[in-house]
DNA sequence: CCTAAAACCTACAGCGACTGGAGCTTCAAG
DNA sequence: CTTGAAGCTCCAGTCGCTGTAGGTTTTAGG
């Protein structure tokens, strides 16, 4: 059924990502090298474009590369326990979840420094006046490293 | 009042920052390049003191380091119109705003996979099926990519 | 069979915004 | 004057790709 020989930049467009994404998976040992032609191409059989349509739907959730690998692993050997799965997807999600709650307190002092506008001349612009004096901060927004 | 010659491991704690940082900063040509010590040491001042924090501010807030040298120059300048930091401050609101939508839909997609687990072994896993099949997502989680 | 264009190849540099380390020198307190 | 903390420069590494240069292979049409 699947095509037993896809080249590189069909597998690309088929899954929705660049050519040297895929080259690049390869290189960190994420997607086994494939078959080549005879003048070295690489053609793809179906149960690769399905292992790297798992690896860019993985990464369209914001799963790290590392994360992808386990979830690879675990989800080659299929009688290991959900519970890992589980637990990588869950933590995954508080990170999400810490993200957003960074990304609205950020929401909330840029709309606070927009709208509580009051010059037209940056001696009194209340953006500038905003980010010279943390003082004038409403909450902390304090950066937090954020993988992805 | 503010100390007259503070040196970088002082001034990294005050700002909270790495003292790496401040000499990335002065690279590439952020932070002015400070007064040094016979023995070659920086040795900052109260101004430049309230330059960083500035910097820093801006970047917690998630300003790209273009913007920020953007808003440096506007803040130097008095005379400015306002109109030009509140355009950089909206943009960010609304890249802001844009990371928001797509994590939310990435959130619920993740708690969909999770509270919808049915079996114990990876081959029943939800988890792992969501992954492997793209059409059993509910809503499009399309990445964008993300400043910052 | 021949040609031309599209697609492929490798290898490496670059992005953003830092961070870490090696190997050395200088400063400040006692 | 000693000693240990803190400073210095230079360079490599992070993450997840993306872009480029300069060459080779494949494929479709004539």
């Amino acid at each position: 059924m699947g095509e037993l020989s896809i080249p590189i930049g069909k597998l690309a467009r088929s899954v929705g990502c660049k050519v040297q994404t895929i080259r690049y998976y390869e290189q960190i040992g994420l997607l086994p090298p494939p078959v080549r032609t005879a003048g070295a191409q690489r053609r793809y059989g179906e149960a690769q474009r399905q292992k790297l349509s798992f690896i860019r739907h993985a990464r369209e959730l914001g799963f790290p590369l590392p994360a992808v690998r386990e979830l690879l692993a675990l989800s080659d050997e299929g009688d290991s326990d959900c519970a890992k799965a589980d637990g990588i997807a869950r933590r995954q999600l508080e990170a999400v979840n810490r993200r957003i709650a960074m990304l609205s307190s950020l929401r909330s002092e840029l709309e606070r420094m927009l709208h509580h506008r009051h010059g037209h001349r940056i001696r009194d612009c209340r953006v500038i006046a905003t980010l010279a004096d943390h003082a004038l901060c409403s909450q902390d927004h304090h950066a937090e490293r954020a993988e992805s």
